[in-house]
DNA sequence: CTGAATCCAATAAGATACTG
DNA sequence: CAGTATCTTATTGGATTCAG
């Protein structure tokens, strides 16, 4: 999911260079309702490591879809929140939760 | 991008899981305008090995997105296209695109 | 033409321990 | 609390060869 200076045939690859993979997705979403700490997003994401939720906000801070605001007391406080442009992420992130909703209980038609 | 059996806190989840990834939205959204052939995959994709492609494929159609019909023909022929299921991903492929047009825009708009 | 098979390299992710 | 460092494993991607 890397793509740093490569021309796009199709802009979808833009989209998923800079907002795709496994966990942005997510990560956006739950920033679209508001600043986020770092343990707050890692405990509503679940399943995700330290490591990885620190790499791939590091990777939305570059792209600059969220912003890190750091206070400086004792003990720390880190917190995430969307810029300007992370917010016109909405529609992308808004059509894969509805998506993902219509799915599951496709799923659950077919089971019966 | 596997996690299958798994329960989902955020249907965003479900999404990334039957069309995230690297190729998986392209493929889609190429498919959105009607049946392509593997060839024409390939070469609209560009970039692509024919092992990544192929290995995509199967997961889409395992997850009933898209659905292959083999032609008994010489040379073969074997075309692929979308389920009716696989088209209710329309919203969220053009939302993707819808984006990536803007900000390419939005970075050239930065550059000057 | 559309793959399957194999092998290998690169990348992403996970576990664990440690720190300002 | 919010990371960093290190190590290991899993997944993905690429190159090449072969086949129906």
């Amino acid at each position: 999911m890397k793509n740093e200076g490569h021309e796009y045939r199709c802009t979808v690859e833009a989209t998923v260079a800079v907002a795709g993979g496994k966990w942005k997705p997510l990560i956006i979403y739950y920033l679209l309702s508001g600043t986020k700490r770092f343990g707050e997003l890692r405990k509503l994401i679940g399943g995700i490591t330290q490591r990885s939720l620190t790499l791939q906000l590091r990777e939305l801070e570059s792209h600059g879809i969220i912003s890190r605001e750091v206070f400086a007391e004792v003990p720390p406080r880190v917190e995430y929140s969307l810029t300007e442009l992370g917010f016109t992420l909405s529609p992308v992130l808004n059509a894969m939760k509805e998506w993902g909703d219509s799915y599951l209980s496709w799923q659950q038609d077919k089971e019966q």
